[in-house]
DNA sequence: CTAATATAGTTAGCAGGCTAATTACTTTAA
DNA sequence: TTAAAGTAATTAGCCTGCTAACTATATTAG
């Protein structure tokens, strides 16, 4: 295996290590609010937009319905939001926050800042900038 | 919220996606060998030393035990790979390929490059470098 | 007007991955 | 030499997330 395909295959491991790592650096804060990495998402995808359908969560989201049908009923059962029939489409179900859900946002974003200063810390906006860019190039091409 | 903490967000959600993308695109490659991602990471470690204990992978590969043990589990059942108890000390699972977990490691191996080659398509050697050094900065900020 | 097709969401079943609690065996220290 | 502490692995029970197969409702075309 030469230099280069070398130096992939770092970079490959290292940005999947580096992403659990992530996930489970931010899964341990969540648990302070009882909240499950992933949970977020949606939560964050209803204070910008409550009512939503769950194929249009899902299309900003980036999951599968499945995944989306899962975690809707558990934030349900938790209380943080609820579901209700459209009433002109019988099929499309419209997802709704609780005050609950409401409320649970301001400490969330706290949490969320917090990773982020610790994620990011040391790293120049230029540096941030090229990570950007890089990381869409990499998104781009696996859209392909 | 100011102009740095907008960049900030972007890019941790910029990466937990990338992530998640690449995630996904690798496995629908492995499905082809009934393989699912993750366990590709377990036969890796067993190329480099087969032999090695559950807690040495555990630490080679940054997982907890329960996930290992499950793994494991896994692939013994599809056959790739047997246990054996440690002659001197009988608390220690020693791990080994089978035949057929080494003969997967050429098709595995192609899988790998291809997805490699799609993911860093159009990137230039010099920002693979940095992409590499950034994820390293963030990789141990998360240590700290 | 009805049969075929498309769409929204669910269910079942599997994977990785985790924490908390447990079992089995070793080592250490009184 | 035996009781306490430590270590390796497992089990139980959650979570995200997926695919394949299904149900129920709408739309469209013959």
């Amino acid at each position: 295996m030469g230099m280069i395909n070398l130096l992939k295959a770092d970079i490959r491991i290292l940005f999947t290590r580096t992403s659990a790592k992530m996930r489970k650096d931010y899964a341990d804060a969540l648990r302070a609010l009882d909240i499950y990495v992933g949970q977020d998402h949606l939560l964050w995808q209803l204070w910008n937009g409550d009512g939503a359908t769950q194929t249009e969560l899902c299309d900003r989201m980036g999951c599968e319905p499945p995944t989306l049908t899962n975690m809707v009923k558990k934030l349900e059962a938790y209380g943080l939001l609820t579901r209700k029939k459209d009433v002109l489409d019988a099929r499309v179900t419209r997802v709704f926050l609780t005050e609950e859900g409401r409320t649970i946002k301001g400490p969330l974003d706290e949490i969320w800042e917090k990773h982020q200063e610790r994620m990011l810390k040391g790293i120049s906006k230029e540096d941030q900038l090229t990570l950007k860019r890089l990381l869409q190039q990499i998104d781009t091409n696996l859209s392909e």
